[in-house]
DNA sequence: CGTGAAAACTGTGAGTC
DNA sequence: GACTCACAGTTTTCACG
């Protein structure tokens, strides 16, 4: 069902999540070949659901959100009712960037980007505080961001 | 120095943070203007370093790193020369895909995707632990991605 | 910001190994 | 099955008004 992709889908793989805006023609001269089955295997790469989708990454400090701030909460009750609650709520908070469920002490973990501190208090005040069943919520702040990608490490 | 941008630059951004492969023309019909204008808006979004890169997005699963560890560390000295070098030698796990400096006990937070849990075994056998001057290491594992984009909100 | 035109790229069909 | 080649249709890029 799900063929195994080879050496060729690999390195296309990995030039695009470097560099999405290379053309078919600049990754077919890397790989010795002409534009079309470059092309035909972008494709099948999309299809097949390697590649999710394309998309320009901005400037945290430029487009206003200085601030990263990883918050762990823990719920109060751990049914499957409210972890899909929490999972919906969540997901319509435009500050958060990242929500795992995690194994262990902690329920989820989030990774939060905001303008400012106030922004992060005003954030929590009013909009996580509000999702029913949170019971702790800790959360830590960035200095800095020493690296961050969204590149995944391509092997075999 | 650095003007502010306007509401169509902001349209732009969050078009293109979304998705990468609108055409200059298929933004400029969402907005209402003519190519021109956005191809040059875009041009100098990128050249002021609003957009940094264009990226595409791959499968976790399917590229092999369906296991995703988050992991606080915390170094044993803390002069300005063992931060550096934990930097450095940091960026050069292809493993780690995020790593921040944080305020407070822990200092600094990894993300780690990997094939499985024993390539992560291997991954802090082999390559967290050998870094010189890491006093405590927690790894707390991710059960469920439940969501992560790469937008900033974007507002004003 | 719009017009318009040259250069480059995309996407597809026909044919080769 | 994957490739090369050829080509029409789009898009990009940019000078000019």
């Amino acid at each position: 069902m799900t063929e195994k992709i080879d050496s060729v889908d690999l390195k296309i793989l990995k030039i695009l999540q470097e560099d999405a805006k290379k053309t078919t023609k600049e990754v077919a001269n890397i790989l010795n070949l002409t534009a079309s089955p470059v092309y035909e295997r972008i494709r099948r790469l999309e299809k097949k659901g390697y590649i999710k989708k394309y998309v320009a990454l901005l400037d945290k400090k430029l487009t206003n959100n200085p601030i990263t701030a990883l918050c762990m909460v823990s719920l109060r009750y751990h049914n499957e009712g409210f972890i899909d609650t929490f999972d919906k709520q969540i997901r319509a908070l435009p500050e958060v960037q990242e929500c795992y469920h995690m194994a262990g002490k902690v329920d989820f973990f989030l990774k939060i980007n905001v303008q400012s501190l106030d922004a992060y208090h005003e954030f929590v005040r009013l909009k996580l505080s509000k999702i029913d069943n949170i019971g702790v919520l800790e959360s830590y702040f960035v200095l800095k961001e020493i690296f961050h990608t969204t590149e995944y490490h391509l092997e075999s």
